[in-house]
This record gives C-alpha cells, sequence and structure tokens, in this order.
DNA sequence: TGAACTTATAAGTGAACACTTATATAATGT
DNA sequence: ACATTATATAAGTGTTCACTTATAAGTTCA
C-alpha cells in the first residue's frame, strides 16, 4: 500500500464521529436517518461523513426504497486491523437498542 | 482508549510524511538533521512534525549536545499496531545507506 | 398529481493543517 | 568572546476540514 492511499485511509478513520459511525456498523447496517437519532448530528452532517467514509471504501452502500442503507466494507484488505481499533473504543451510550425501544427503528423496506 | 484519543492518535500517524518518518524510525532513531537529508523538507517543518508525533506518544526525544535524537515510543498500547501498519508501506528510495555512503550519517556524542 | 419522507448536494464559515521564511535558543569548538 | 551548528519557535499563507442552512433530487403512498 502506498503512502497517499494509507494517509486518505486514516483521515477517514481519524475523526471521533466518524469512528462512532463505524462502530456503530460493527454491530449492523444502518441508515442515514438511524444515525441522525443516534448521534445528535444533522443529517447533511451524516451524509458528508458517508460520503469521506465510501471515497475511502471504508463502507459501502445499498439503496433500498427511499432509505440508503450503509455497511461496513468486510473486504477491503484493512478491514481486520479496522476491526481490532473500534473494538478498543467503549460501547456508544445510545444503542440501535434504544432506538428500538423508542419505536425509532426503521425497517427498510 | 477513548473516542477523542483515538483521533489525536489516527490525525498524528494520518499525514504521508509523517507516515515516512515513523518508517525511518522503525529502523534506527535518528536525529532532525537527518531527517532533513533524508527526506527533502526544510528544518522547521521536519521540527513541527515531530512535536505533533511527540504530543501524539509515538515518538520520545533524547536530547545529546546539540543533538535531539527521536525513537519511537515502544511502550504505547497501539505500538504493535503501527509497526503492523508501517510494515504495508514501501521502504524509502533514500535510506540511512544512502546517508552513510555520502558521508552524511551523523554521529551524535 | 401532490404531499410526505429520505437522502444528497451546494454554498458559506470558522478552525485546523502543512507548509514557508525569519528569528530565537542552546550547545560546541576555536 | 565569537562563529558555527542543531533545533525550536513565531508569524504568515493557502488549503482542507467539519460543520451550518438552504435547497434539490428521488421514492412512496394517498
Amino acid at each position: 500500500m502506498e503512502y497517499l492511499e494509507m494517509e486518505s485511509y486514516l483521515k477517514a478513520i481519524g475523526d471521533h464521529n466518524r469512528m462512532l459511525i463505524l462502530k456503530y456498523l460493527t454491530a449492523e447496517s444502518l441508515c442515514i436517518c438511524e444515525f441522525t437519532e443516534l448521534m445528535d448530528m444533522t443529517q447533511p452532517a451524516i451524509s458528508q461523513h458517508m460520503r469521506k467514509l465510501k471515497q475511502a471504501e471504508l463502507v459501502t452502500e445499498e439503496k433500498r426504497g427511499r432509505w440508503t442503507i450503509w455497511s461496513l466494507n468486510i473486504r477491503h484488505s484493512l478491514y481486520p486491523m479496522l476491526i481490532h481499533l473500534l473494538s478498543l473504543l467503549p460501547e456508544p451510550e445510545r444503542t440501535v437498542e434504544t432506538l428500538i425501544a423508542e419505536g425509532k427503528k426503521v425497517i427498510c423496506e
């Protein structure tokens, strides 16, 4: 891997909000509107973070109806390292279970 | 490890010139003036990169006479991951052997 | 068709970044 | 003391970054 490619990769991960997004994605795939509920961020902010993560090939997207469902790109060569790195971070306060309890979990179909 | 701490760490690594500095340091400790010979960067630029790396506790410094000798901080909890990450990067074109051949290797004593 | 909903994009803003040149600080050797 | 050497810091600059608000684009369903 070249230096500039590694730089792009590390810069994509190296933001606390994107790390939190990635942490959520280790548990399950989610859509933008769920992130906005989980993370106290505006929808455009989330969208722009997803674009960054996508450009670095850290995540993949799947359009389903009006939703875009985001997943970790398990095919990336540095995926195992990413998982290890994320395992060192604490679980977020708001979880997908919180969403379910509040009736805000979206079934995208 | 907290999210903001991980962010500082990744941001410190996430620059191609600092990755090159770290790559050099995996082989041996070096002083600023050697980096300026190896890397086609000005001395203040190198100094400022070292300060960043030091703040993130990726490197340690040892003053010896007029030189400051920099080393990887092998005590950092993420040191093994750093080594793995750097192992994925190609060896630099200019090496310490090049310096020796040119008579520019400094013996700091 | 049109309203509601989800997401993406555009434009603007203040802060951080990676450099530059100039200068200060500190140790060495004559 | 003075010149040389090695490094650190200061100030300035153009670029990138992470947001904001506003709006556009696309889907669903009445």
